[in-house]
DNA sequence: CTGCATCCTCTAGCCACTAGAGGATCAAGC
DNA sequence: GCTTGATCCTCTAGTGGCTAGAGGATGCAG
């Protein structure tokens, strides 16, 4: 069972421009087509772009994912990379987080000094100048 | 006491071609120039760049800037906009810190199932796929 | 056969910078 | 006065990860 590009960006949730970005930048092989020129794609091009659209919401870059996805084209290499990929990916988000939570306290605090009088004297506007 | 750029630069911690790239988008006022065509600031430079420091620190868009920048130009203005926009800010810190969270979750979940073996069985790269 | 959906390629835009080319000018030391 | 190195200028292009739109070809249903 063949599939368009419409229907596999149905299938698996990726828009048809990002699935054809993602070949441009050679995460997806490029496929088949027909005598017009369409393209035509199998199940397994459903099953990469889920591993790649699985692998980007978790945050992982682009150059990241090649990786990933360069030790699952080749079972027989050891797979300390996607380990240490993943261990920095972590560590990645665990500082962000922390220094979102910087900000949100910060923020809170504006905005609970948020004032309903004229620029001159709003509190929020003299945090951020001072 | 009229300050260079590089000096500005240094004086408010922002990079020189940061600085021209706020005058280009309009942040920063045109400064007056020597007879060579060099940037002369004076200390209003400062505390404005300041203010566009602290905000982008905390996440403003420069849209967002823009408009408390307007404020803070206009003090006889109601400053009702500026809570708005702090909220707002807040808001999408706050959904930002949840879906960082949720990510981390998953992420502990693939780090602790790092394996030492090949690609074939990495439970990484199993996750990803599956 | 008409009309709309889907597909194609190619280019440009988004955000907030950052880097680099290629050149002019300044200040300090000899 | 001359050299050297720092600083400045403008302009263009690149970053990441898409997204939007132009302009056109094809497919399919009624």
């Amino acid at each position: 069972m063949t599939l368009s590009i419409g229907q596999l960006a149905k299938a698996s949730d990726v828009k048809i421009p990002t699935i054809r970005f993602y070949e441009q930048i050679g995460l997806l092989p490029e496929p088949i087509r027909t005598s017009n020129d369409r393209r035509v794609y199998g199940q397994e091009a459903v099953r990469r772009l889920a591993f790649i659209r699985h692998a980007r919401q978790l945050g992982f870059s682009v150059e990241a994912i090649r990786n990933l996805l360069d030790l699952s084209d080749h079972p027989e290499r050891p797979c300390g990379e996607a380990n240490l990929l993943a261990a920095r990916q972590l560590g990645d988000v665990e500082a962000k987080i922390v220094q979102l939570e910087t900000l949100r306290g910060e923020l809170r605090r504006l905005v609970q000094a948020t004032c309903d009088g004229r620029a001159a004297d709003c509190r929020v506007i003299e945090a951020l100048a001072g």
